[in-house]
DNA sequence: GTGAAAGCGCTAACAA
DNA sequence: TTGTTAGCGCTTTCAC
């Protein structure tokens, strides 16, 4: 910058002005100072300025379990046009649901000294994570799974009335008694609550709630196969399965399809989370639909709210989700 | 960190090196100091840190079209594991494959001093991107489209011969003729050398190539679908169909099933790109798998190697890909 | 073993 | 309309 300064003769604070558009410069001194850059290929130092700038980086950072799961792609890329407006760009990590890991990310993210976070927190982030973003003044957002105790902006999707409808559906239009849940991996509360939206279900059907047609599916394909296989192979097997996420209804799918056991004729299937694919599987699938972009769209709202007075009070916005009735839960 | 100096009772550049380990300090200083830190709450600042080291910022930049396509978040995940090992994040943005967004996000990470940058090029990118990068001197490595004149290092998949693979088992497994291609969006390599792996199926079969079985399916799931219905509309429509990404595979067969034509009985379909759903589809889906992860990983030794050494001569690195052969081709 | 001080590349009063 | 200069928070030589 001070050999641009040099060559364009002017004070290195100009080119500075000129950079950042603070202060009025002559057009002939701005132009003159542009060509030299341009001549000299500088590029303007973004770390430094943020530093003497005293911190922020125009930068958001965002945490999520897994890259590969296409909810969270969506929800990031709503980030990403949303922010890219003002201009900010995005800090990345993933954390596997890993607690170690998590913190680190954050940490790191905190150290980089970004202007705002969004992080899917795992099920032990309250031990150390959480705690460290509400003692931190960086603004933060949780997205999708929710942590009512902390004292944080968060943001997701409403889990248990629309689980709870997935049975009524099962229950009242297929008749269906026996309903197993392929539930998420344990500690997360969208796993919890959806587990409390199928036993609400349950009950206001009528139905008693049996702990053998719960089973744990860790949130993951392989998992949730495995837990398809252990409730399907017992002696009286369920009529109907509901699959707490999209992974898990792959998996549990799979394990169907492997088995050869027809969806809807053999057992029923219905999906919490809603995909491209749905409805070119052998039996589209009926599925809880979640808004991902707007969910993306919003944490950026509550981020930027946050941004501008530090003094709001923590808000948990529940956005809705639909049922998208196609086939494989026994509908023609 | 003068605060920690202060309340620890030592110079700031022992703090300093307590905090990099930069050299030997009293184990008893060392730990009054960890213990102020604590107490202060202090963070590091990493940016202050990466001006004050001239420069690069323990980050890497990552640029792709869009985070929802699964390909990318496989590859981004497996980026993110490898450059985790050594320390650093990830700075990402996503291009849309606008040649506009790409070049202010290329701008953006060069700016704030990234070590390396990843980058999927759009169809436009050799106009300003690619010359961009190549005169900067942070290490780059293109991924996935290929731009043979640029000196970068690059990495993609072999698109050529598993195209023409998929033409062969087609042509002589099931005695298809008229096969027809749901071309990508024009301007990326991939879609170039899938079309010419295609033609180079058709050539070794004795089949005569066909430009209306050619339609462009610009990469999406959108146009995909578009594509498949001008080309199985016609008088003489294809009895086989060959998509060229996983989105346009979604495309096309959500058109045959909208249609009620059936795979592979009415028309036989291969996709290019393998993925979760594949083998859940109603009629499971042969495709030619690209090993994502790898060629995450692959990206990263190859920007970790130019960062050692500068002077390397640049290189494009193939990966092979495998066929899987399930039954939308028509195979039982 | 530790400290003093110069400097990284930039911004933003303050002054002219 | 522009320049001077004191930082921003850190690293790192050099010296003790």
């Amino acid at each position: 910058m001070r050999d641009v300064a040099m060559a364009a003769q002017v004070s290195i604070s100009t080119v500075s002005h000129v950079l950042n558009g603070t202060r009025f410069v002559d057009p002939a001194t701005e132009t003159r100072v542009r060509a030299v850059i341009e001549q000299l290929g500088y590029r303007h130092n973004h770390l430094a300025r943020a530093v003497a700038r005293g911190g922020r980086s125009q930068s958001i950072g965002v945490g999520v379990s897994a890259w590969t799961n296409p909810y969270f792609g969506a929800v990031v890329s709503a980030i990403d046009s949303a922010v890219a407006d003002f201009g900010s760009t995005l800090l990345l990590g993933e954390t596997g649901e890993d607690e170690e890991r998590e913190y680190r990310l954050v940490t790191s993210l905190l150290e980089r000294r970004v202007d705002g976070i969004v992080l899917a927190p795992g099920p032990r982030s309250a031990e150390r994570t959480l705690p460290m973003l509400e003692a931190a003044k960086t603004p933060t957002v949780l997205l999708d799974r929710i942590y009512p105790a902390a004292k944080l902006d968060q943001v997701g999707t409403d889990n248990i009335e629309p689980t709870a409808s997935l049975v009524d559906h099962l229950a009242q239009t297929h008749g269906k008694l026996r309903i197993g849940l392929v539930s998420g991996l344990p500690g997360l509360s969208t796993t919890h609550e959806r587990l409390l939206g199928y036993q609400t279900g349950l009950q206001r059907n009528g139905i008693a709630f049996d702990p053998t047609l719960v089973g744990d599916g860790g949130s993951s394909v392989e998992q949730g196969e495995q837990a398809a296989a252990r409730m399907l192979a017992t002696e009286d097997p369920p009529t109907a399965i509901i699959a707490g996420n999209n992974e898990m209804s792959v998996g549990t799918l799979r394990w169907l399809r492997t088995n050869r056991l027809s969806v809807p004729d053999d057992v029923a299937f219905c999906g919490f989370d809603d995909f491209d694919w749905a409805e070119l599987m052998t039996s589209p699938i009926t599925a809880i639909a979640q808004d991902w972009p707007r969910i993306g769209l919003r944490a950026v709202s509550l981020l930027r709210a946050r941004l501008e007075d530090t003094t709001l009070p923590y808000s948990i916005d529940r956005l809705p989700a639909s049922l998208i009735i196609r086939n494989s839960c026994g509908c023609p």
